[in-house]
RNA sequence: GUGGUUGUAGCUCAGCUGGUUAGAGCGCUGGUUUGUGGAUCCAGAGGUCGCCGGUUCGAACCCGGUCUUCCACCCCA
């Protein structure tokens, strides 16, 4: 019998301890900022059944699912003629459950079989991880978190103020000080296309829209035209196109005057920014960017993403406002303004920018080094001590020479080693060493823990 | 899903047009120091060359398949 060796599957990722302490830092924050704006965690099962994901997120979608086989004999129902029929008919009868593609969706399906008990606006937020059979790449991942934060059953655009308040919370948190809030509405994107005389087309619009900033105008303009856009439209298009240094309300005041959803698009804007003057905020890192436009179809009002500038990494984060969240369910009338940060991609930020704090590295405080089975359990009540105070602290658990205990407590980036051996045993008092001067001295143990706590 | 790319020690990589027992640095283990870690010095361990098959007297090297990695497209976080 020969050993194989043991292989992750394609597209996920362990997170050992050091970086998970990154990320609980990440998350602890981002979690933090969403308590203290009222929002309040949920979280779904892993999987779902098949038919509440199937038909949601277009065909690609379906493609990118991952089903679960039906346990025991899953062939029961596959008589010979369904097999010839093919996949999609063999599908739904060999499995029935699939794994959760987005946040989005399992929430949708919790608000329409609570609906009676949530009360609205129902502000949660969801951080779990989702899986996309999807092709791996840098930064794409076949399992990856998802951190949703969404309001549903309010219009009120004071929910996209506060959106931006906490994406500036979180960024300020993490001492990013070099972002843009891109913020754009899609009933303006709407307008434009009414105004440029190609109505109803604002998702191919958007799609290649969307697209300016990677491959620049004059692809744009082919792709519009191999979508069957005139060149009339695209030329009206141009001056959208290069008027980052006007006014922008100004000048869109003009160019939708035409477009009643257009003007409504601005207004709801104008609104935004109003409101943030009311919370006593500025618009610092906040840009109207009339390009960004997010591939997603099914926003309805304002569209986010942040990027953080001078780093390889893209987006962060993104959201924006959709009607009838629910309504696939059979639930009218339910909208709502939501937003996700990539936990991933901060985490390359971060690194990338080297902003990871020292401090949300360190592991134990405290480890105390013995000699011997007396000095050992002498040592085991210098542990109880030190954690009746917090501070938390392990014993070397072996008899091991005392360099290998000090590798340990260094490879761990322990800040402090007490050593007890034989001397301080008859003394009563400890050594207490700190690892980064490397000082050490003899003490009364409940000093050394004072001195401990306060350095902390 | 389409096209391409990568795979040698725990890690980063050498390995000449196929030729005996596959190398380095870092790391690891032990010693120098049987009461002291983090750039000293010495010694040592560790590899079915991703996996399966083929060509050959002979394959880490050539061919096919497969898995994996990364990249572009599609799409997306």
């Amino acid at each position: 019998m020969s050993i194989q060796k043991p292989t992750l599957p394609k597209g996920t990722r362990d997170f050992g301890p050091q970086t998970m302490a990154k990320r609980n830092y990440i998350l602890e924050t981002i979690k933090s900022t969403f308590k203290l704006f009222g929002f309040q965690q949920l979280e779904t099962p892993s999987m779902e059944n098949l038919s509440v994901l199937t038909g949601k997120y277009g065909d690609e979608g379906d493609q990118l699912l991952y089903k679960i086989l039906n346990s025991g004999d899953f062939l029961k129902k596959v008589s010979a003629e369904k097999l010839a029929e093919g996949p999609n008919t063999v599908l739904p009868l060999v499995a029935e459950k699939g794994l959760r593609y987005d946040l989005t969706v399992p929430f949708a399906r919790y608000v329409v079989m609570n609906r009676n008990d949530i009360v609205f606006p129902f502000k949660r937020f969801q951080i779990q991880p989702v899986w996309r059979a999807d092709r791996p790449q840098r930064g794409r991942y076949r399992e990856f978190y998802q951190c949703d934060a969404d309001v549903v059953g309010t219009d009120s655009l004071v929910c996209e103020a506060e959106i931006i308040l906490m994406i500036k919370r979180v960024f300020s948190a993490l001492q990013l000080t070099d972002y843009s809030i891109k913020i754009n509405n899609r009933k303006i994107l709407t307008g434009i296309s009414e105004v440029i005389g190609e109505p109803g087309r604002e998702s191919d619009l958007c799609v290649s829209i969307d697209k300016l900033d990677k491959i620049g105008w004059e692809k744009v303009q082919e792709e519009l035209e191999q979508k069957g856009f005139s060149k009339e439209s695209i030329d009206k298009l141009g001056p959208i196109i290069d008027m980052n240094s006007r006014d922008k309300f100004e000048f869109l005041q003009i160019f939708l005057a035409s477009s009643e959803v257009g003007l409504q698009g601005l207004n709801e804007l104008r609104e935004v920014f109003e409101l943030l003057k009311s919370f006593g905020e500025d618009d610092e890192f906040v840009d109207f960017d009339v390009v960004l436009a997010r591939g997603l179809s099914y926003y309805t009002g304002a569209i986010f993403e942040v990027k953080v500038n001078n780093v390889s990494i893209g987006s962060v984060s993104g959201g924006g406002r959709y009607d009838n969240l629910t309504g696939v369910f059979g639930l009218e009338g339910v909208s709502g303004v939501g937003f996700s940060f990539g936990v991933d991609r901060l985490y390359d930020v971060l690194e990338e920018l080297e902003l990871f704090p020292e401090e949300s590295l360190k592991s134990t405080t405290l480890m105390v080094a013995h000699f011997g089975e007396d000095a050992l359990s002498h040592g085991l009540k210098v542990l109880t001590e030190a954690r009746k105070l917090g501070i938390s602290a392990e014993i070397f658990p072996d008899d091991a020479k005392m360099k290998k205990q000090f590798n340990y407590a260094d490879k761990k980036n322990i800040p402090f080693v007490i050593i007890i051996g034989s001397e301080e045993i008859k003394s009563g008092e400890v050594t207490l060493k700190n690892m980064q001067s490397g000082e050490q001295r003899q003490i009364g143990l409940q000093d050394a823990l004072k001195q401990i706590s306060q350095s902390i």
